[in-house]
DNA sequence: CGCGATATTGACCTGAGTCAATATACGTGG
DNA sequence: CCACGTATATTGACTCAGGTCAATATCGCG
């Protein structure tokens, strides 16, 4: 049973802050502009500024008032909503070209979760104000982000599911093949998450705890499932694992 | 411990179907709507359809070709995912104004989710291109849809966070609340949830079963926080009930 | 090389699920 | 209008997944 040390690609994990091609790179091909005529989009670059984010550092916080919308150029960030007791849930993790923050008039207008960098980011904001402007001047855009809206909502509702009706080991091998589809790339380990994820980020992404979560990940390792360690985790045995995760 | 016969209101049970009045004050007084002037509200009117169903029906079913946008005109809708193990989670409860089924394009374009009439219902239905149109010919309609969605997606991560970190009776508890504030009406028997709400549909609302949530439910009557009988529920001590909800 | 963060593992306990029996409310038909 | 039958709700006894607390092991960075 040997253990392998951490296989992840260091592209993923070396800092590097925003440089100006990448933002115009990124604005470009995000899903909801990438069908607008080039005028349009230098024009809405205008209103975007970029910032870079170390690993933890937070982008905003729950509660705060909500005046920005971010999309993410670089990186990957955590969306956690925090408890009293501590015990944190992670609602999502956001890759390349995927927004967040405030993209809409909500009752509190305040930040409903807290984001924070989970690798090093670049993200880019814009005021709220103008995201809607640019709304309202491009239609087309605003429907791809009710679409986008819509597939979130879809994939809250799936979480919802689970927890009410499955079992942590469901709900974890779940995860991880969500994961392996968005993040997954072949490796002598096999399908590599290629992204830092420790028991605790895997506890909080299912509703457990960080004991439970590695109880579990053992067991799967066990059963030739999953190849794991410190911080990384690959699939090995990917249709068994979809057979767990749909017991 | 006198336990009183149903206090709900016949006016929310009794059947009835959908009258033309009724349709064009509804379609003119829905949220996205009622900013456009009249002019476009008739035009829009004329792409929808009603239909009435009776306690129970199916609108649609999850997996189906998601083709048509719905909007309720009367009664109570109720949204669902099945499990293949028959225990079933309830998404959401809609009221009059709200709008459920196909209002985006996802991926697989089918319905994520079940609908069905609660109560006896009246739904509008407009065909999912034509919604389509409308929002690309009035921005401001698609900038309230987008709020909309925002502010479900909150509530649906809400939902996540208390399955993750709550126990059944602070689920219970935050449930009432919820329902209470939306549906509530201050009659003898305290704040009454004005809906027929049985211990399944409890149940499936917090992700629990009927005899859990039959065992909460009388202990909260026991400590006077609630009156509850076949179907109904009525808040008796909102401040207590809110004590347990954040326990 | 050694230390701090991370992960594993064990023992124990409890909230809530399951199975089953009983009670109660309400609609229905006589 | 009452009596009966069915759907709904309650309650008990038992079980177990997974939480908690605590000790130990391991990784990989500085």
């Amino acid at each position: 049973m040997v253990r392998r040390k951490i296989p992840l690609d260091d592209d993923h994990i070396e800092p590097h802050m925003c440089d100006l091609d990448l933002r115009l790179y990124i604005i470009g091909r995000l899903p909801f502009f990438k069908e607008l005529p080039l005028e349009s989009i230098l024009e809405i670059n205008t209103h975007f500024t970029e910032r870079g984010y170390t690993p933890g550092e937070m982008i905003y916080y729950e509660g705060e008032p909500a005046e920005r919308l971010y999309v993410v150029a670089d990186g990957y960030v955590k969306l956690m909503r925090h408890t009293r007791s501590g015990k944190d849930v992670m609602l999502d993790i956001l890759e390349q070209g995927e927004f967040f923050g405030s993209l809409a008039h909500t009752e509190s207008n305040e930040y409903a979760e807290t984001a924070h960098a989970h690798t090093p980011v670049c993200a880019l904001s814009i005021e709220g104000g103008d995201f809607r402007q640019v709304l309202n001047n491009h239609p087309q855009v605003a429907l791809k982000v009710v679409d986008i809206m819509a597939t979130r909502l879809q994939e809250a509702h799936e979480m919802v599911r689970l927890l009410s009706v499955s079992s942590v080991e469901q709900r974890l091998a779940h995860v991880l093949l969500k994961l392996g589809d968005k993040l997954g790339e072949p490796e002598d380990e096999g399908l590599l998450i290629q992204m830092p994820l420790g028991r605790t980020d895997l506890a909080e992404l299912t509703g457990t705890t960080t004991e439970t979560a590695s109880r579990v990940m053992s067991q799967f390792q066990k059963d030739g499932l999953i190849q794991t360690g410190r911080k990384w985790v690959a699939i090995t045995d990917k249709a068994r694992l979809i057979d767990v995760s749909e017991a």
